[in-house]
DNA sequence: ATCTTTACCTGACTGC
DNA sequence: TGCAGTCAGGTAAAGA
């Protein structure tokens, strides 16, 4: 659940308390949290190293070391937060990262799925171009690029890194897109109407912190807004805010795809 | 190349 | 109140 704007807001709380400070111990709770991290890397390139950066890179977050990366990925139920003790503030800590003066960066996720990892490079990743710094034109040559769906073609990570479930659903409303139109298909002007579509989806719900659907929490464990502004993400047979027609709820690509099929055409 | 299925997991919710 | 069943969705890996 946790997408760019998430992940983003993430980025900017935590960039605030962790750049400059130097951690000295991990605690893992649930190994397979960091069955990718090797204790070698973590004591040789890490650990008594301080923090240059909190970078987002699609929906990971990364604490830059002089070496790389350290990457959390919070999958769906992933929180991450600093807290006085290592146990942190709710039952499903995963993971910590000590500091000298006795507090811990937590990595909490209640259904396991997250992951801790260490890279070099960001480019080992493998993640399409960043959503908010492509161009037209970059929007265009992806779109075209591809005969599949365009919903799977925004949640294909590989193609455009950071898009999710719920705004890939929102940015097909906003540009009056149907989600099952192959992505070869759409004319330059309906993809740069979808192109304009992400970046202004994205950077609303960067204003608005997130969305909090259940599991999400900003780092001082607030709620974000941005599900309060959702024109058919969730809102299966409530009225379009265009037409007041009912949303329609389908699958596509074995992901629940909520769409106006009145104002949304192929 | 692309899609489908399965696996990973557990809390929240629904219906009986 | 309890219990079974369903749903939620990001990604990797395997199979079609």
């Amino acid at each position: 659940m946790p997408e760019l704007p998430e992940v983003e807001t993430l980025r900017r709380q935590l960039e605030a308390l962790l750049v400059g400070r130097v951690p000295t111990a991990m605690i893992t709770f649930w190994p397979r949290t960091t069955e990718h991290l090797e204790p070698s890397i973590v004591n040789a390139r890490l650990l008594h190293q301080p923090i240059r950066g909190v970078t987002r890179r699609g929906k990971y977050l990364g604490l830059q070391f002089d070496a790389g990366w350290l990457l959390f990925h919070l999958k769906m139920t992933g929180r991450m937060y600093v807290w006085e003790d290592a146990r942190g503030r709710d039952p499903w800590t995963r993971f910590s990262l000590g500091f000298s003066d006795g507090s811990y960066l937590i990595f909490s996720d209640a259904r396991k799925f997250g992951r801790i990892r260490f890279v070099a490079g960001l480019e080992e990743l493998n993640l399409g171009p960043e959503p908010l710094d492509m161009t037209l034109q970059t929007y265009r040559r992806v779109f075209a690029a591809s005969g599949s769906r365009i919903k799977a073609i925004l949640l294909d990570q590989s193609k455009i890194a950071g898009i999710g479930n719920i705004y890939a659903d929102e940015s097909l409303f906003a540009a009056r897109i149907h989600p099952l139109t192959p992505g070869n298909r759409l004319s330059p002007v309906r993809a740069d109407r979808l192109a304009r579509a992400i970046r202004q989806t994205l950077l609303q719900a960067i204003d608005f912190e997130g969305a909090t659907i259940s599991w999400y929490r900003k780092p001082d464990g607030s709620a974000g807004q941005s599900q309060e502004h959702f024109q058919v993400y969730g809102r299966r047979h409530a009225p379009c805010p265009r037409c007041a027609r009912p949303i329609s709820k389908i699958l596509v690509n074995q992901r629940s795809t909520h769409y106006c099929r009145q104002c949304q055409r192929y």
